[in-house]
DNA sequence: TATTGTTATACTCTATAACTATA
DNA sequence: TATAGTTATAGAGTATAACAATA
């Protein structure tokens, strides 16, 4: 029915945003160590690759090279990672995750989840699972990834 | 279920800014009459208020005054919107939707709402159906606001 | 020639601090 | 004194265009 595609779509475009908004907010709170958004998500890409590329960045997160270049210029300033001339092909970096980006990820990810955790307490039971199951649709329709099945 | 609560989080914090950016990605995309995410949201809550102040845009949208006044500048500067001075209170302005503004709006829903409803045309009318539920359970934990009956 | 990465430039979003005008 | 709004300033994120180095 074309009808609920609509109507989910236009639900998405509400709601969305907002909760973006709720976890930028709650990041820039917690910024002793604090990472940006988008340097978080560069750094959880750059953890779970163990070696990536600006190229693999940019894609990853569907923004273009120089985009990605600055994101990863201030995580490097911060030495929470190393950008190295890969050896086979001296034109590519090879950008890895150091133990104080580790340990920044670590940080980041406890603090803001508490924050969505504490608003998610409203929920019923059955609503949360109703929540987490659309976060896994929507992150197969969005990314093309399935779960990977850390954590 | 603590559990079940952080999983949660965990999936919002990972799906949600990949959502996001497919968002920003397609408003940036059509924008011949073009609209950030931002400014967006400022006209729909212009629009549905029918005549608010700066700080009711603010507050709305969860920026601080000076955030809210530029995009407001903005909006005004491409006569989006129209402010004025209130009559009752001189130091308060009162924003409201032009014409154009609306129309504006109209091409940025639909245009947005087209991109996002291909994405989902993939899913199957259950998991459509658990998503927009869910997208009215987050709007109500997130921004204590229930549906309104419009459109 | 094509690819990887970078630099230069510009615009939007966002904040804090300091200010003006009005109440 | 308190509130509504603005201006000044600064930093992050994003883009396009142009470039260098390497393949």
């Amino acid at each position: 029915m074309v009808h609920d595609t609509n109507e989910c779509a236009r639900e998405l475009l509400d709601v969305v945003p907002s909760v973006m908004r709720f976890i930028r907010t709650e990041m820039r709170r917690h910024r002793a160590l604090g990472l940006s958004v988008p340097q978080f998500r560069t750094l959880v890409y750059i953890e779970r690759t163990g070696g990536t590329s600006l190229v693999g960045v940019a894609e990853h997160l569907g923004l273009t090279p120089p985009s990605a270049c600055k994101i990863v210029d201030g995580l490097q300033g911060r030495q929470l990672i190393t950008r190295t001339q890969s050896p086979e092909d001296r034109r590519m970096v090879t950008l890895q995750i150091t133990s104080g980006g580790k340990q920044a990820l670590a940080d980041a990810r406890g603090e803001t989840q508490k924050s969505l955790t504490s608003v998610l307490s409203a929920l019923s039971q059955h609503e949360l699972l109703a929540v987490t199951r659309s976060m896994e649709i929507l992150r197969t329709a969005f990314t093309g990834e399935r779960v990977h099945a850390n954590s």
